[in-house]
DNA sequence: CCGAGATATGCTCATAATGAGCATTTACCC
DNA sequence: GGGTAAATGCTCATTATGAGCATATCTCGG
């Protein structure tokens, strides 16, 4: 995997995944099982290193992943590289050679666990990231560690530099932006409040292995933001859907909870869908139309998506 | 530079930054001579090696943009990493070793350029970019090439599809969409209509070493989205300008005009700036207020931006 | 000093987009 | 048949947008 052992002073490639997916109505992502972590960073995400033999990275990856967990690829999104310094706590700069990682976002409509991977909620990872039922619980306690680190900061400036990034990102300010997962993860890291940052306890959430958890806050945070200019949702839908679990899907995803009828009213508005003739037996209520998305509407709108309001209702 | 000899079987990684400026109401870039290109490619982007006396990727960057052009860097983000495979048409894929380059966006005040660097229009690289005069004349010729090249296709599936990303991206569909800069360059190289692609001529703009273009073209769009959701914008201006510079800049780099009125309304409202006390005595007309960027936004507003409408107007 | 030309600013207005609800329909379960 | 659960259809008030009209102030050429 990445952070394999030097060869020389060139720099070592790695490449990972973000597997995501929406199962009933839960976001997940996939993970496999990562050998010689400490206790409780034993999850990890899809990664292998970059060979000579791969003929571009994306070809890599899906290599990496189809390997490690049987899963075909169908939607692939560079997310970012980090490198190695910027991602090690543990000083070693006296300048060997760099280890990077080059991180990916896949969706994925079906879950075909292989071999040892298999499927964990994201909230697992990021359990304050949830806010469909409401403020989470356990974002009262991150909040006041933070709040904690911000008041033992070293000058009064940097204490107050610290309270307004955890006003921005965990919404004291201006509200709850669902984007922002990487910032509040950073925040958590440097705040110590991660075993990934040498915290002895999870209280924001499951660990993971290396820098993977910080990737996957990467991959959420993109994915966030792009349902709401392109119509990627539907890589995690099946071909044919009810609006409600459309909506369902994108709550999941953004982790908070829309107007039902507003909700319609846009994607239908949008021309993102078309109805199908069959209706579902759905568990309870009123029968729904089957939709199916529309691909013409790439042809249509600079930006089809679906722009989720700030606020949340039920 | 970043296409090294090889040396062994692990990856050269490069790292490369397009530094944008705005000065007299122009989109800058800076470049630098690169020698051993073929004729009418000898302008690049700053650009070296990662090395391992480098931190980080970042700080990589910084030594090498600062050893090349003596500019320093204020403002950065990482845009992509290229892949070589999927940047080369020479063929060379024998499965040598590879060679990455992590590419920066970088925005900067002041045009220092130093030792041979030189601050060029971005629109020198893509004229067709530039609609700020109407819909620049040059695009026909090209949109022409692209339809040929459409026609061209081996299948009338793929004749079709082409069509639609021309349409798509070249706005004959849903208008011209002013972030798609990534997308129409790699269309023209697809097209063979680049010298970077080995085209003869450079009727879509002039062209660069290596894929610097590419990273170019990235960045261009990276920015043109980014604008509409933070305030990046300021990273461009002096400490204080007007309402009027503000817009002209905001037209620059978006390469569309925008309705005055309806700009600053927006500006305001949004709580992007403040009023200082002094005005400014213009070239002509009636002196215009001078503003300052209001940091306090960032921490009041969930996604501060200039939303741009997707119409013009003079 | 006057009028033209060039901006900067203030305001208005029609239309479209949003955020919240109310009311009906149509299944399934007792 | 009555109750529960969704899916749908519509309405309404509030904002956000896109376009203009009207004024205010400078500079410049006569």
């Amino acid at each position: 995997m990445d952070e394999a052992e030097p060869s020389a002073a060139a720099p070592l490639v790695g490449l990972a995944a973000a597997i995501l997916a929406a199962t009933l109505d839960e976001p997940r992502v996939l993970t496999v099982p990562v050998a010689g972590q400490p206790a409780g960073r034993g999850e990890g995400l899809p990664a292998g290193p970059l060979e000579p033999a791969h003929p571009t990275l994306e070809r890599g990856l899906r290599a990496w992943v189809e390997r490690q967990t049987g899963q075909s690829l169908g939607y692939v999104e560079q997310l970012y590289t980090f490198g190695d310094r910027d991602r090690r706590r543990d000083g070693r700069d006296e300048g060997g050679q760099h280890a990077l990682s080059v991180a990916y976002l896949a969706l994925v409509r079906e879950a075909r666990p292989a071999a040892d991977a298999t499927w964990q909620s994201w909230y697992r990872y990021f359990p304050y990231e949830d806010r469909r039922a409401g403020r989470p619980p356990a974002l009262d306690a991150v909040v006041a560690r933070l709040e904690a680190w911000a008041e033992e900061a070293a000058s009064p400036a940097e204490g107050r530099r610290r309270g307004d990034r955890i006003g921005l990102t965990f919404g004291a300010a201006g509200g709850w932006n669902e984007e922002r997962v990487l910032e509040r993860y950073e925040l958590l890291f440097e705040a110590g409040l991660v075993p990934e940052a040498g915290a002895a306890d999870s209280l924001a959430g499951q660990a993971m292995a290396f820098d993977h958890r910080r990737m996957l806050a990467t991959a959420l945070g993109r994915l966030r933001g792009k349902i709401k200019y392109r119509p990627v949702v539907f890589e995690l839908m099946p071909p044919a859907f009810t609006l409600g679990q459309l909506q369902r899907v994108v709550e999941a995803l953004s982790g908070v909870l829309l107007h039902k009828q507003n909700f319609r009213r846009l994607v239908a508005q949008q021309g993102l869908v078309e109805e199908t003739e069959s209706v579902t037996a759905e568990t309870g209520g009123r029968p729904a139309r089957l939709m199916r998305f529309r691909r013409e509407v790439l042809l249509e709108r600079p930006a089809p998506g679906l722009r989720l309001p700030a606020g949340r209702a039920g």
